[in-house]
DNA sequence: CGACGCATTGATTGGATTCAACTAAGGTGG
DNA sequence: CCACCTTAGTTGAATCCAATCAATGCGTCG
């Protein structure tokens, strides 16, 4: 767990968070707002509970596979990644983990992380600690229900992935991660018209896609012959959105339970 | 939905709720007793909320892809799948469902299903309204971390198959399922020492694990060659667990969050 | 008995991996 | 400031795992 002073050079929020005060304004709470019964009460209280922030460099752990739950993240700016290791040394990346996002949700102070999470890019985090985190839960039933909720949205997305590894071909997959990524980070201001940073190498999507870096590399290369998508220096552009999402068979509903 | 009035003949409860009295006690109870907040208290809202049982005869649909949530399940006996049919018409099977399982456990009350539930044997639920599930979950701070619980080992349980779907082999994949399957019933008192019923066809298997039919079928022989499992009239025996563990690079610890 | 669902087998095809080499870009230190 | 090194991306050829297509066996149930 690296700790650095610097400030990300990748992701960052809109100005207005960049400033990395204590709190967690901007990124979770405009997500938790999706979630009808978030309230002005329960931002306060995010605020006060999420009192300090740090920062981690690229190609740190900030939660080890095996590591009790001591800690509750949020991700301010930056992309991380839920890991884990296999018997034979690959890595499957579970999840993308974007600014807003709460991590690791174990509502139930502390337990076994059972994967790791890594940074992709340098990131901003704000922190509270695991047992003040289920206190507030505890005592406010409505900030408990927006993160449960923020718990189903990311089940969809787990569901999601399930589906597109085990049913899609290697084009499709990563078609329909890119979509994803869209819609998370639109819902979040990171993404203008299908435009947004895009901070991860070839060999970080085929993890997440499980397929081999060369593999990914033919495939974005032909999402872009295709005039799908188009890339130039870490930044994603999408060209046509609708031939995309219809050939990922991607539907955004998932990513907004009730 | 079809309802339907006879007994089942697939997974039967233990005989103490066999009768299928309604309240939902056996498999639901034993599995949330391992969550350490569970209590008494707990035990009697939970028999008084799912206050109705039915039947659901095989191939029939408990939830669909789009529905609106308005009940909320607990299994008593027999095996269904979340399911998700994507833009070829193809199935992925996201999820086996085993009694004491509950879904969906959307906390809150209404919202759209992105997925299906479907009985793959007959099978015997206990239900609740969804809005009155809901009011149990905002009164009962407990109920609501045991359920909270649930969902947690529930993601772990999706987490694994990404990992499974996205880094395994067929053989590794469907080691790994079978090594689940044996831990999750054990922990409702289905598996007697790697032994348990196993009423599911090939092609769901195949559905699950993301390949075709053909192939779940050489896999299946093939571990039965290497003299891992044994399967005999819809029931299978696990004959070497170290090996097939191994194989699987199979951990139970995820199954059980704190 | 015939029909259907499920399991099984064989032959062929093809998508993705593997192995290996090479280019391009960026950072570092002498 | 350039030589060197590292990381990321690209390309080609050979190989292999799993899909596909097609047919058959087998048991159950109406």
């Amino acid at each position: 767990m690296t700790k650095i002073d610097e400030s990300s050079t990748y992701e960052r929020p809109p100005p207005a968070a960049a400033t990395s005060k204590p709190g967690a304004e901007s990124p979770l709470i405009r997500k938790l707002r999706n979630f009808r019964l978030f309230d002005r009460n329960c931002e306060r209280e995010l605020q006060q509970l999420f009192d300090r922030s740090s920062e981690f460099e690229r190609h740190s752990d900030l939660v080890r596979d095996g590591d009790e739950v001591q800690q509750v993240f949020v991700l301010l700016s930056g992309w991380c990644a839920r890991y884990k290791i296999v018997g034979d040394g690959s890595r499957q990346i579970i999840s993308f983990l974007l600014p807003g996002d709460v991590f690791p949700l174990h509502a139930t102070t502390t337990g076994q992380m059972d994967h790791g999470v890594a940074a992709l890019t340098r990131c901003e985090v704000a922190a509270a600690d695991a047992s003040s985190f289920n206190n507030a839960l505890l005592r406010k039933a409505k900030l408990a229900q927006a993160f449960w909720w923020a718990t189903l949205a990311d089940k969809g997305v787990l569901r999601a992935w399930v589906v597109n590894l085990g049913q899609r071909s290697a084009y499709c997959r990563v078609a329909h991660v890119i979509c994803e990524l869209n819609a998370r980070l639109q819902m979040v201001g990171l993404s203008n018209n299908g435009c947004f940073q895009f901070p991860v190498t070839q060999e970080e999507i085929a993890d997440a896609v499980g397929m081999t870096t060369v593999h990914a590399n033919r495939i974005l290369q032909q999402l872009r012959q295709d005039g799908l998508i188009k890339i130039e220096q870490k930044r994603l552009t999408i060209l046509d959105a609708d031939g995309l999402c219809e050939l990922a068979d991607f539907n955004s509903a998932y990513l907004n339970p009730v």
